[in-house]
DNA sequence: GAGTTTGAAACT
DNA sequence: CAGTTTCAAACTC
């Protein structure tokens, strides 16, 4: 645990990594000497900030830090055998409280007009090839 | 490595 | 709420 195998990385210029463009701030990742940031605000040391901006940014749009965690269809049978009965189709379940159990899956769309999601400039795409190697990784582990 | 393309976020 | 602009990253050369 000790290391981030997915450890976002950005090279924001504009937003000082205190926008929804970022992607380590959009992860809430703190940026890491592998960004190629300038006048980034997004660190340890300006968390009081980042904090502040990102509660902003949550009361203008409570979903907006919402991983578009998508599918990763095998691991609902896998990790989560009880509770698929409700969850995942039940956007009235406020996704607000549920401590420990993240099992949820909200696929949030893209809107890909030419890439036809298979590049990845499609967010969507490129959670899917994350979690795609996350599961090969736990198969490997699990043999 | 510089320039283009692409889609998400921000803005109007 | 639809169109436009801004932004950073994926892609191409």
């Amino acid at each position: 645990m000790a290391n981030n195998q997915e450890r976002p990385k950005c090279s924001c210029v504009q937003s000082s990594c205190t926008q929804l463009y970022c992607r380590c701030f959009r992860s809430r990742y703190f940026c890491s000497d592998n960004c190629n940031c300038s006048g980034c605000y997004n660190i340890k040391y300006y968390e009081d900030a980042i904090e502040e901006i990102s509660d902003m940014i949550q009361m203008k749009n409570p979903n907006a830090f919402d991983p578009r965690i998508i599918v990763s269809v095998q691991d609902a049978t896998a990790a989560d055998p009880q509770s698929s009965t409700s969850a995942i189709s039940d956007p009235k379940n406020t996704s607000d409280a549920m401590p420990g159990n993240e099992q949820r899956k909200h696929a949030k769309g893209c809107s890909c007009r030419k890439s036809k999601c298979s590049k990845l400039y499609c967010e969507c795409f490129k959670v899917n090839q994350a979690t795609n190697q996350i599961q090969m990784i736990r198969v490997l582990l699990t043999a």
